[in-house]
DNA sequence: ACGTGCTTGTGAAAGCACGCACAAAGTGGG
DNA sequence: CCCACTTTGTGCGTGCTTTCACAAGCACGT
């Protein structure tokens, strides 16, 4: 906002950075729902759960954005960090598999307020199909490499079963889809090239029961809050 | 199955580890199920999409459960895993906010095939409080706290609107809850000794945004694939 | 009984990530 | 104009994670 950034980065945000600069977003976009027009490092660190040293050093690797003696504003802060997630563009994303979870996915509004367009549902079960959630028409699965051409999709969702999760990984990568975001309980195989992050109720829980075990039998000293999924 | 461990563990398994050993647990299981009785390193850590050298490190922690020339006994080294991830006892689990994503949570039977129990429904919402979801009786948040002391809850999953988690966090932890899983997208502010989990699905689909975008402006070099959420 | 072949378990090195502590830089008051 | 105060950006030490490479160990055939 003040003037144009001179060096707006160098290529290489490490990886740790770029899973925390989405939580960064959301706190900031929650101050400016408060009409918070500047906050200092240490002030958004609070509200994103980290420390502030790390803050700061994650932010300095997309360029300088603060004033010394004063913090980050807020909205520049955000624009700033949206475009480094390539969030200033539409993405357009398929979910496969309209059981619960994909219906909490496809009624899931707020997708980091912008930047991801549900652009169809899928599914395999006859059932399901032809039906309306969340305002889209639910359409066959056998249809997939042409939803994903004419809706230029680029995010692949899978919200199947684990058996037929991998067969539909192999769909979207053979219809061009490069990014898969997986919720099915299975380790996708995939070809270089093609991004897939897993998401899994399961493991969690069972992290969860690890650390409740240690405390409990181990007991004696406390453990450390705040784990994150990074 | 052959003799008894003579030295269990040491205590002081790397988070990584942890974090890693649910994904050997449920590969385990597929190759049981396959009757596969024997793996090597390099076998289930293909299975599990790790390197064969990261596998072997993690598993010495929890001991020397293999056999040089030969691998590892896929239902010896379940036991072992499962043990140490403390499934061999019962966890209660209760989830607030029945809504698609909670439905899905309580209809999501596998749990990692055992270990966690579904021992209550809550929600604030008078529409859904008394209906039967995954023939579970859904019951007013109001009794979180006899919910809690009652049916011995030790792990919390809170599903519910972003607005409503902070609130159901603290009730969990006055009721003596230490361990969260929180799937609603704020950050959760909790006491020293209570483990918090996060799983945020807009967090996962930036991350993937990020790289797509990286992929597709700077293009030349493709990237490496087989992310996991750790 | 012994050698061959395979696989584990681990020392050592390289790479990352974190957090402290401070210099650099900007603001505002006098 | 200068000084005191605030907060950023970062150099550096420390500890964790990953990966390589190989010695140690076990099974099996002869």
């Amino acid at each position: 906002m003040t003037s144009r950034p001179p060096r707006p980065r160098e290529r290489g945000i490490p990886e740790a950075t770029v899973a925390r600069l989405p939580v960064y977003l959301r706190a900031l976009q929650t101050l400016q729902d408060r009409g918070t027009a500047t906050v200092s490092s240490e002030g958004l660190a609070g509200a994103a759960g980290v420390n502030s040293a790390k803050l700061r050093k994650d932010l300095s690797h997309l360029g300088s954005y603060g004033t010394r003696g004063v913090g980050y504003e807020v909205e520049y802060l955000i624009y700033q960090i949206s475009r480094e997630l390539g969030l200033t563009q539409d993405w357009s994303v398929a979910i496969v598999g309209i059981g619960n979870l994909g219906r909490a996915l496809a009624n899931y509004g707020g997708f980091g307020t912008r930047g991801f367009r549900i652009a169809a549902l899928l599914d395999a079960d006859p059932e399901v199909v032809g039906r309306t959630v969340a305002s889209l028409n639910v359409r066959h699965i056998d249809s997939l490499e042409e939803v994903v051409r004419s809706k230029g999709v680029s995010i692949g969702v899978i919200a199947t079963p684990g058996g037929s999760a991998q067969g539909v990984a192999s769909r979207f990568v053979e219809a061009g889809v490069t990014s898969i975001l997986n919720f099915a309980p299975v380790v996708l195989n995939v070809p270089d090239g093609v991004d897939v992050r897993k998401v899994d109720l399961s493991i969690e829980l069972q992290i969860l029961a690890f650390h409740a075990q240690r405390r409990a039998d181990g007991d004696g000293h406390a453990h450390r809050s705040g784990l994150e999924v990074t």
